[in-house]
RNA sequence: GCCGAAGUAGCUCAGUGGCCAGAGCAACGGUUUUGUAAACCGUUGGCCGUGGGUUCGACUCCCACCUUCGGCUCCA
């Protein structure tokens, strides 16, 4: 029996105590599985009627009741045979099949036992391990937090059944601090915050996931931009900009048509007369396009646009590409899943003595970029294909080839990583960089692939020093693979509260009254002049009122202007963290800043 | 797409079959001319998400659709 950490013992055992709560209270109940998650644990069902919130309070009503009567919780192994007859005879299909799943994997079927375990009067199939009875779960630690629909074995073609959430832990204070923070990760909710400082807004008129960057948004869009070309050409990348409709040809070559097919906007059909065939000027040429949803065939264009030499290699091509990708629409969440989106992404082509070197590369540049940004909470992740899923572009001995490269590779320079089976993008296996969001949710913000499967499909080639035709190696990589994803990130990151370096308002001037108005100016345009983004806030309003407004627009510094100021040329700088800095000279004042917006502060 | 919940003023929310649908903040107008987190008075603002139905009567009940939220699936 493996060990594992108490708390995932009584989370795994308050799955069954919650099994057999529904049970009781729905003696009709087919049960699926239950294990322990994260901070709880879950279990699904196949009910006769839909739950509702209230059934909730009930089970955990019959949950403390089965605690208090501290049952035992106790273990029964029995030849996989016999357990599938006891499940069909209590109407446990999906039991059944689990035990018959077992069977399968298994090479002597009749020497197969399973492992059950008896909660009072419910019996569930499960290898355990257990608390010894109910009574060892703290009551006042657990508590059911919702319910959804989950497909049976995770499969979309297979029967939705009802899933139940809970979270649970050894105290009544842990439990009180985990609510506190989800209280508090819904403050920081990247789309609350969105709305309140006007950085993003979802139109329906729009459309679906089709987000509109709005001035404030936009601003820090722009720094992030800039930074990002920046560091590229510091790294010797170019860039170019491609069209956001290209020839559907061009996708059937690359093998995104046949393979995203599903995920990609439905195909703008062009030439034809859609009115009357007589009045039609439009020529009788049929073309069809796409909104792309990748990026790499028009940049591989421009590699293929003449023969390449082995001395212009590596060729580090970068685009702000934006691209189009018909999501489901279940799976929309504000700026972290959509529709449309940017992408920093480059292609990198180069000979094969080269890529550990330029996958190294990146690994280098994507360090920087976090640690300029102050973030250490991510996560390197090998993401490989998984054998039983067929959306895969390309043969399993080429992807094998290309994990063991990345593989061998991380190995080397001793990099942190996991592997994540299954994880791989249709077209290629990839390193992700994962973060984790306030709610505790993991979501790729960066990725780098080695992709062998375009330069042969586009047939790349390059001349070596010896004149020879050679294939090149092409990676992929997006530091920021989603501008939007990644905004949504950094803003709940920060709770809103940018350094100010990224800060869509720096600097807000406001004057004690009407008479320090044109000061206040003054110094407005002598900081804008210096590519400060500072605004100044001139209303009627009470000072105090507009020193609140300021804070929580979480403007980073508020220059407060009046008689003195005014006479010694001089601001009363406030900090939105510590408050008053004092007076000094608005040149002074500017030094300051200018000194941290370097320093990436 | 699937399971579930929700949608009332720009925002946060009251209102559950019965007169012209309310509050606070915001916006606008006026008064105030302010010294570090909300001055005062007034005004405007709503096809109660959209369409259909039930009813003498619908924000309220029913159906469909749209959008949003929590999950599932999927994913940058």
């Amino acid at each position: 029996m493996k060990k594992q950490p108490k708390i995932e013992t009584i989370r795994h055992s308050l799955a069954h105590v919650l099994a057999a709560a529904v049970f009781e209270m729905f003696p009709d109940a087919k049960f699926g599985m239950g294990p322990a998650i994260e901070n709880g644990f879950y279990y699904d069902f196949d009910l006769p009627r839909t739950l509702i919130p209230e059934d909730l309070e009930i089970l955990e009503g019959k949950i403390r009741n089965i605690i208090k009567a501290n049952y035992k919780i106790e273990k029964a192994i029995i030849p996989a045979d016999e357990a599938i007859k006891k499940f069909r005879k209590s109407n446990q299909p999906y039991k059944v099949e689990l035990i018959k799943d077992l069977q399968k994997s298994t090479k002597d079927k009749k020497a197969l036992y399973v492992s059950c375990y008896a909660l009072h009067n419910f019996v569930d199939l499960c290898s355990g391990p257990h608390l010894k009875s109910t009574g060892e779960i703290n009551p006042k630690a657990l508590k059911l937090t919702k319910i959804s629909g989950a497909y049976w074995k995770g499969d979309e073609k297979k029967k939705m059944l009802q899933r139940i959430y809970g979270v649970a832990f050894e105290t009544e204070s842990e439990l009180k601090e985990y609510l506190r923070m989800m209280e508090d990760a819904e403050k920081r909710s990247h789309v609350k915050i969105g709305r309140e400082l006007e950085l993003f807004a979802n139109f329906a008129e729009i459309g679906q996931g089709l987000p509109v960057w709005l001035p404030k948004g936009y601003r820090i869009r722009r720094v992030l931009e800039d930074y990002m070309i920046a560091l590229e050409r510091s790294y010797g990348y170019e860039h170019i900009s491609t069209p956001h409709i290209n020839r559907k040809e061009l996708f059937e070559t690359s093998g995104h048509w046949g393979f995203y097919n599903e995920s990609m906007y439905p195909p703008l059909e062009v030439g034809q007369c859609l009115k009357d065939a007589q009045e039609c000027k439009r020529p009788k040429v049929k073309e069809t396009f796409v909104l792309k949803p990748m990026n790499c065939p028009a940049g591989i264009m421009v590699y293929n646009m003449k023969p390449r030499s082995y001395r212009e290699l590596p060729m580090k091509i970068g685009e702000l590409g934006t691209v189009y990708r018909y999501e489901k629409s279940g799976e929309l969440h504000g700026l972290q899943r959509v529709r449309g989106f940017t992408q920093n992404d480059a292609h990198i082509y180069c000979r094969e003595d080269q890529l550990e070197d330029q996958f190294l590369e990146v690994v280098e540049m994507l360090k920087k970029f976090f640690k300029d940004l102050g973030f250490t909470n991510y996560k390197f992740r090998l993401s490989l294909s998984d054998a039983s899923k067929d959306k895969y572009v390309g043969s399993p001995k080429q992807w094998k080839k290309v994990e063991d490269i990345l593989r061998k590779v991380l190995k080397k320079n001793k990099m942190d990583f996991f592997e994540a089976k299954g994880e791989a993008a249709f077209y290629g296996p990839k390193l992700d960089v994962q973060a984790v969001n306030v709610f505790g949710k993991e979501d790729s913000i960066s990725t780098i692939q080695v992709d062998f499967n375009l330069p042969e499909r586009f047939d790349l080639s390059y001349i070596d020093e010896k004149g020879k035709k050679k294939r090149p190696y092409l990676i992929h990589r997006a530091l920021i693979g989603s501008f939007e994803r990644f905004f949504a990130f950094l803003i709940e990151y920060y709770a809103g509260a940018f350094p100010l370096w990224l800060s869509p308002v720096q600097v807000e001037i406001i004057p004690v009254s009407e008479k320090f108005k044109k000061y206040g100016k003054e110094i407005n345009s002598f900081l804008s002049s210096h590519n400060i983004r500072s605004s100044i806030r001139e209303s009627s309003e009470s000072l105090g009122k507009r020193i609140r407004e300021a804070q929580k627009q979480k403007v980073n510094y508020m220059l407060v202007v009046g008689e003195k100021e005014m006479k010694a040329k001089t601001v009363a700088v406030r900090d939105r963290d510590k408050s008053d800095l004092g007076v000094m000279k608005t040149e002074k004042f500017l030094e300051k800043i200018e000194k941290e917006i370097a320093e990436k502060k």
